[in-house]
DNA sequence: ATGAAAGCGCTAACAT
DNA sequence: ATGTTAGCGCTTTCAT
């Protein structure tokens, strides 16, 4: 079973395969009751391009790369689902949404020009960075989320994260807290580093001390919030509040917390990053940072499919707002207000 | 920038861009040294093959489709999360995994076997049946996941939900539970009706009562497992135990639960269905069934992929095993063991 | 072991 | 308004 073509529909109209062409695509050149009659046939014959055909002629794939840095740890499923959520209600039936970790590539040597009319990275981390320069070199318009980029100039959009750390740590000291941890992200996320910088920043700023024993590692996944707090509370001093890097790992720490028998945020109060839809319904409801992941992945797709309709790319670095969501698992202690 | 092609090797070579291609395919026609000499001018120039050529000539796209009923309501991160990781990871580099929600096409026009050299279907809801019996008839390989499809014959993996449920609520009705609500899956959705089955045979079975002010309706989302608990609890007569029909709406569900001031399971057990990342991790850890949704995925794609190569589909459904997973959120009462 | 030629299905420049 | 022709980059007969 072959599939019909525009010359079977051209023998069947009596016209040149160029009429048909031209027909399908809406040419203004032809004559009106040709298109229709051309139209008519087609649709009775059931007629599909064949993209490949058109992808070689007109240069372009109709591909549109969505490229996580990694689809195995450190990418939370709520992250995957925002972002791929976000981008695919702009781009709707246009292109093909390929999705991929930027880790599954042996090498880039299929990422080009002629396999992908653009590029939207979602960069968690900075080993993606070899991937970003590859492409901006192969000229392949390209966005990038989530992790500001340096060395190459692409169109960038971010979230604050450090200002959103800075934000949560601080309601922390606001509330009386000057004994407070921090769990942290995956190792050698830009993320984790922004966001303990942000906590840094709010410790100093109000002249809250900074312990060593209260940094504890952490990867963004549930198990090491778990095993995070769990170091924390064997400790001979304990915090009397810890900042999470994201809600995942808040979620496995306050498990730790409630397997001791104590409470959140009664004994101890804590926070997360990011404002997981599950965030609001854990009990208690978290205090955490929304971060706008499904909001900036619209801008890049919007920003993106501008790119690559007028053939021009602009780079620049946007912020986008995170902001402090209060709800009710941190505890007002003796000084706070 | 035009890019570099087999012509251009050819040139340099001195040989003919038909010997070019042979030696890139490794055919064993051309001489080894020949090809040495061809690969490294390749190599040299950074050539990479234009798959739109390709693809036109061997009728192939390199595309596989993974398509959900819908990215919107209904399809939880996680479930998203697990399909993508589980596909992904056996296709690796040979293809490109495009992601879209059925109901986001118009048209099913532009799927067809030149765009698409197969597909995988996560179906949740009855609604995609046009869907796939458009595809079935149109001979593109396809594998439906998830859902037990009737009519049309395809292969399909899916999960026993009936059995899962049937097993979870007979655990409870063993802890001496005899009032029993179930808060219910999204309409339509096959999984929802599965699930509502199993409780009722494990109820009926038991001779356990069945009351319809029990039986409350969801959405497998968090408001709505929240919104179903908040309907039991201002029943004159509380059920004992609750069967959300999914994990999202356990924890909702758990959130009504302790906002009331009462606890889980000392005041009321719940159980959950799918066994997400989260559960183990929720307080109480949640009582679930385990669905192997990665492990479908992954299967799937094996399968997909040898009837790609083989050229030859199988037609069968394999259901796959769903699994009681016992933590915390159920209580022993009177009459239990 | 290599080359010449044809053709996949489409679009577009150039007639008319 | 429509047709003729060429060509996108590749693979594959069919020669040699």
């Amino acid at each position: 079973m072959s599939s019909v073509t525009i010359k079977d529909i051209a023998k069947l109209a009596g016209v040149s395969h160029t009429t048909v062409s031209r027909a399908l695509n809406d040419s203004p050149l032809i004559n009106p009751e040709t298109k229709d009659r051309i139209k008519s046939i087609a649709g009775s014959l059931n007629y599909t391009p064949n993209y490949s055909a058109r992808s070689l002629v007109l240069d372009r794939s109709y591909n549109l790369g969505l490229f996580f840095s990694t689809l195995h740890t450190g990418t939370s499923s709520g992250f995957l689902y925002e972002a791929i959520k976000g981008v695919n209600d702009v781009i709707k039936d246009q292109f093909n949404l390929i999705v991929r970790g930027i880790d599954d590539y042996k090498s880039y040597h299929n990422v080009n020009r002629k396999s992908f009319d653009g590029l939207i990275v979602m960069s968690q981390s900075a080993s993606d960075q070899s991937f970003i320069e590859y492409a901006a070199d192969k000229e392949i318009p390209i966005v990038v989320l989530n992790r500001p980029i340096d060395k190459v100039k692409v169109m960038n959009l971010v979230p604050d994260d450090q200002r959103g750390a800075y934000r949560v740590a601080e309601h922390l000291i606001e509330k009386g807290h000057r004994r407070i941890a921090i769990i942290e992200g995956k190792q050698g996320f830009k993320s984790t580093q922004a966001r303990r910088d942000g906590y840094r920043e709010a410790l100093e700023k109000h002249g809250v001390p900074l312990r060593n024993e209260w940094i504890v590692p952490g990867n963004y996944d549930l198990e090491s919030g778990y095993a995070g707090m769990n170091r924390l509370l064997d400790l001979k001093e304990r915090p009397t509040a810890v900042f999470c890097s994201n809600d995942d790992m808040a979620l496995g720490a306050i498990k730790a917390v409630t397997e001791r028998g104590l409470r959140v945020p009664d004994d101890l109060s804590v926070v997360g990053f990011d404002d997981h839809l599950f965030s609001a319904f854990m009990s208690p409801a978290l205090t955490t940072v929304r971060r706008p992941i499904e909001e900036i992945s619209r801008a890049g797709a919007e920003k993106l499919l501008s790119f690559i309709e007028k053939k021009q790319v602009e780079k620049s670095t946007v912020y986008f707002h995170t902001e402090l969501v209060i709800r009710d698992s941190v505890k007002t202690i003796a000084g706070g207000n």
